[in-house]
RNA sequence: GGCCAGGUAGCUCAGUUGGUACGAGCGACCGCCUGAAAAGCGGUAGGUCGGCGGUUCGAUCCCGCCCCUGGCCA
């Protein structure tokens, strides 16, 4: 029996069903592994399980964040491996759950995130609006070359991390990823199925149909438009659009919502390419009928 | 039936005053990613320029006929 179990994979394959039948399985509880989710008040958009389809399972790291936050990585780690540790010692089995890659290596892998300073940063995309991405890109290339050879000269928001790090740190930054190396022993089992396209299209309607746009106009008063990292998620930031300050609708909704399946089958595409890469995911069909009987069986090999 | 507009990349449209299509946006495909990752960034592939004939050294662009789409008039 492995440490931690991973259930990994784009967007609307059914990761989170899928975890609660291992978690059931198992004696397990669930540890959120899904940026949006961190989020209270996010729950039709970011398709949070509801807690009646939770099953009375545990579920860790879902709503601990407000709305005002900006997301962080480094802090995932934390509350992840504290969620993991806390989990483990009850003698019971943590499962991750959810497709942000980076949070998912956070979590399981030996990544250590250099620290950071807002008014560094602050200072740097300021100079970036003035000069541009290509002028940062030079300096970077004097301070760091390393870094510099392997961030595009475009990407001014890996050059405002990576000449963040280098002032705040001393050192180089590192700007390349490491090897897939686990602090667990744990199993990656990766979701996905050939109708996703679809998918994504009838639960962009679906969420329309339960009160997307409600749970936007209640978050307006949160700050959800000034927030650096909710308001940018898909559905959200497209409803937003459509929204004035009052909640009032003023742009094309269904406009907004052909953009946003769009958008979330573009994003299905970069979790591919993300997870694609990791070796040690081992992929399922998410549309076969014995989908859930054969994860259970993986994790007994 | 007549008149007008239009038929160019999978879609929406630029463009060529006749000399190998600078095409663009969206989409598709592929890739990158160390504190915004549902974010950010890069690369590639697609065109018999509606059909047939004519004029011309040469036509997607000119002429004729035909087909299709939209609108107006009858």
């Amino acid at each position: 029996m492995p440490d931690v179990i991973a259930v990994v994979g784009p967007t609307a394959t059914g990761k989170s069903d899928a975890a609660v039948a291992l978690a059931e399985q198992f004696d397990g509880e669930i540890v959120n592994a899904d940026s949006m989710q961190l989020y209270a008040g996010m729950d039709i958009g970011t398709a949070k399980l509801p807690v009646a389809e939770r099953h009375g399972i545990a579920h860790h790291l879902l709503d601990v964040w407000p709305i005002s936050k900006s997301a962080a990585v480094a802090e995932y780690q934390t509350l992840a491996r504290a969620a993991i540790a806390e989990i483990r010692g009850r003698g019971r089995l943590p499962i991750l759950v959810g497709g942000s890659g980076l949070y998912l290596r956070g979590a399981l892998d030996r990544l250590e995130f250099p620290g950071e300073s807002p008014a560094i940063r602050a200072r740097l995309y300021a100079e970036l609006d003035d000069v541009g991405a290509a002028a940062l890109h030079a300096r970077l290339a004097t301070v760091d070359p390393r870094a510099a050879a392997s961030i595009l000269p475009t990407n001014g928001r890996r050059i405002v991390r990576a000449l963040e790090v280098i002032e705040l740190t001393g050192r180089p930054f590192v700007a390349t990823m490491p090897g897939f190396e686990s602090v667990y022993d744990c199993v990656q089992l990766g979701l996905d199925r050939a109708d996703l396209d679809e998918r994504v299209e009838q639960r962009v309607h679906k969420m329309m149909a339960t009160g997307l746009l409600g749970e936007v106009r209640a978050l307006l008063p949160a700050g959800l438009r000034d927030s650096p990292t909710a308001g940018k998620a898909l559905g959200y930031a497209q409803l937003l659009g459509c929204l004035d300050d009052g909640g009032r609708v003023v742009g094309d909704l269904d406009e907004a919502v052909e953009v946003t399946v769009r958008a979330t089958r573009r994003f299905v595409r970069r979790q591919r390419s993300w997870f694609r890469r990791d070796p040690r995911i081992r992929w399922f069909d998410a549309a076969s009928p014995d989908a859930h009987a054969r994860l259970i069986d993986a994790v007994w090999n």
